[in-house]
RNA sequence: GCGCCAGUAGCUCAGCUGGAUAGAGCAACGGAUUUCUAAUCCGUAGGUCUGGGGUUCGAGUCCCCGCUGGCGUACCA
């Protein structure tokens, strides 16, 4: 529709702008009493040597009885457009609004959620997939080949102090004897290590030990930390699938750590990097600002950026990427700044498409999360307690079976949990407070769910057949077919900039055009019945796909 | 110290590449339900957009200087 509305425009303006420019300039006015569409004329003021109120004018006279239009008026060297409401309705249904993108061959990576493998999963988790399942999907409705990876940091001093109080405390206990989530189980004895520090620090000595035994592939050790890496991925693997996220790809950090050391050595040889007097391999990066970087250690084992300078070779012979995004807290900017900077000195192919995705933290009503002090909110609990009091919800509502209504309360927990999390603009910082996200009014994941429910609900008691043609759409119909007509503008805006954030406001503001029409016009007998019944299911299936591409699931009946 | 990021209503947040009178939700107050799900809708009230300069027809948005907060700045991962 905006592509028709832009050629006439561009065919009675060629003088001072051309389609594209025009495209860029076209704006929705603050008030829609002003209008639908609006061209502000200032910037042409200096090319027609005229004010901007005069060629708003001049404009609105040459288009005022274009049948596209149903008024046009020039307010303030603004000119405003108003859509002829029978077009609007006419082409808003009858366009596929909600079509994925045909493929454009195009290989994109997307790397996120990445956990240690010594505690379960926490909020911050939460936030990290809940952006990264969302851009995952976003670039795939936009055409691309999606490969979701995952690095499990499965080795290091912290793996191994979960497993020294595991054999020092651990009395050869396991998950299911103490029918505990395998994830908690290995993670209690992470904190226990913390609590007998405290008493006794010769613990950390201990675990250095380990680590030696560990790299020297005792095979104790070894089968210990197979045993507990087993564990904690069984505990991730069930959160994940709870979640409604999964990953193509996994890497372990076990397997690629000491890789990376002939990429290293390889660029010494380019005179890429300098070897200095104690022996570590350095990159100079102050030429661009950064500063300077060790590499290898002076022993000769590399630090954990090589790893990841390893990794993206490894993802580019994979995968052959365009692109290759890393869904990684803020915290770590410099990092990839650094990674970067090194694949792009080292002329790797690999270099191009590296793209960090860098997100906000999540602190609460109390401050940062510290795991130290117990503050942390965990994933599995989360996820419990919120499907609780959902399913509360329900139960206050309907007379189901037991089973159902916690069905739908973990898709009603789930969808305001993700919202919340999603609704924030990525990069930012965001507050979480759990009393809040348990919300189910207002701007919240329910809000959506219920209003997609409404639809279905509808839908689902018409005894006529939806008929796609155009009316003289009334205000609430008009405001929810402009809304409607935005999605694939607002879609590919949120896959380009990687903002889920911008999908999540739209499909708050989608819905509220959608609670307004249901409670001004009514659907079912009706004077206009077949055409709202279109309207609705065109809601319906945009809201749909708008929901699937945040990564929440709907309930056709809530 | 240096670098990066943020600061918008009591609270949580929108505000797209500078455009008209700065918007939602929550909280407060007042309304709407014999009718498609009231987890909804409507209304009232609430603002020196952190402070100060600058750029221009126009600045919450761009530039500069402060203030406050967060995060980095490891031979940690």
């Amino acid at each position: 529709m905006k592509k028709e509305i832009n050629a006439v425009l561009a065919h009675y303006m060629s003088d001072v702008a051309d389609a594209e420019t025009l495209a860029q300039m076209l704006e929705t006015p603050p008030d829609e009493q002003l209008g639908d569409l609006s061209l502000p004329c200032f910037s042409f003021a200096r090319v027609l040597k005229k004010s901007p109120q005069a060629i708003a004018a001049d404009f609105a006279a040459k288009l005022q009885y274009h049948p596209l239009f149903a008024k046009v008026a020039a307010v303030g060297g603004y000119l405003n457009l108003f859509i002829n409401r029978h077009y609007l309705s006419e082409t808003v249904l009858s366009t596929s609004l909600d079509a994925p993108l045909p493929p454009t061959g195009r290989s994109v990576v997307v790397e996120y959620c990445s956990p240690n493998t010594n505690k379960p999963l926490h909020l911050g988790h939460l936030r990290n997939m809940a952006i990264g399942e969302s851009v995952a999907r976003l670039l795939d409705f936009q055409g691309n080949r999606i490969t979701k990876t995952c690095i499990f940091n499965d080795r290091g001093v912290h793996i191994c102090k979960s497993m020294l109080a595991y054999q020092l405390y651990g009395q050869g206990a396991t998950p299911q004897s103490l029918g505990i989530k395998s994830d908690h189980f290995v993670g209690n004895f992470y904190v226990l290590f913390a609590r007998k520090l405290a008493e006794n620090p010769q613990l950390e000595e201990q675990a250095q030990a380990m680590l030696a035994s560990w790299e020297a592939e005792d095979p104790a050790v070894r089968s210990l930390w197979q045993t507990m890496n087993r564990w904690a991925f069984e505990g991730f693997e069930e959160t994940f699938a709870r979640f409604g996220t999964a990953f193509d790809t996994a890497f372990y950090e076990s397997n690629i750590y000491s890789q990376g050391r002939a990429i290293i050595m390889d660029g010494v040889k380019k005179g890429l990097f300098t070897i200095r007097e104690d022996g570590a391999v350095i990159a100079d990066l102050s030429a661009s600002g950064l500063d300077e970087k060790v590499l290898l250690r002076s022993d000769g084992t590399s630090v954990y950026i090589v790893q990841d300078v390893y990794l993206a070779h490894l993802k580019k012979e994979k995968f052959a990427y365009d692109e290759s995004i890393y869904v990684v807290g803020n915290e770590q900017d410099y990092h990839f700044k650094v990674l970067k900077k090194l694949l792009e000195m080292s002329g790797a192919q690999c270099a191009a498409g590296i793209r960090h995705l860098s997100y906000g933290m999540v602190e609460l009503p109390e401050g940062k999360m510290k795991s130290r002090e117990g503050t942390v909110v965990d994933a599995d609990d989360l996820i419990a307690s919120t499907t609780q009091l959902a399913a509360q919800e329900i139960r206050l509502r309907q007379t189901l079976p037991e089973e159902e209504i916690q069905r739908r309360g973990l898709v009603v927990a789930l969808a305001a949990i993700k919202y919340q999390l999603l609704k924030t603009e990525t990069t930012k910082n965001m507050l979480f407070n759990p009393s809040e996200a348990i919300r189910f009014e207002g701007d919240t994941g329910p809000y959506l769910l219920y209003s997609y429910a409404r639809a279905a609900s509808i839908l689902r008691k018409a005894t006529v057949t939806p008929e796609i043609s155009g009316w003289d759409a009334n205000p609430f119909e008009a405001r929810l077919l402009k809304h409607l007509s935005r999605f694939p503008e607002v879609v590919a805006t949120s896959a380009k900039g990687l903002m889920p954030s911008l999908l999540a406001v739209y499909a708050t503001e989608l819905c509220q055009a959608f609670n307004q029409f249901f409670h001004e016009c009514p659907v079912l007998r009706s004077h206009l019945e077949p055409q709202r019944l279109a309207l609705v299911t065109q809601f319906r299936s945009v809201l749909g796909r708008a929901l699937y591409l945040l990564g929440i699931d709907v309930l056709e009946e809530m």
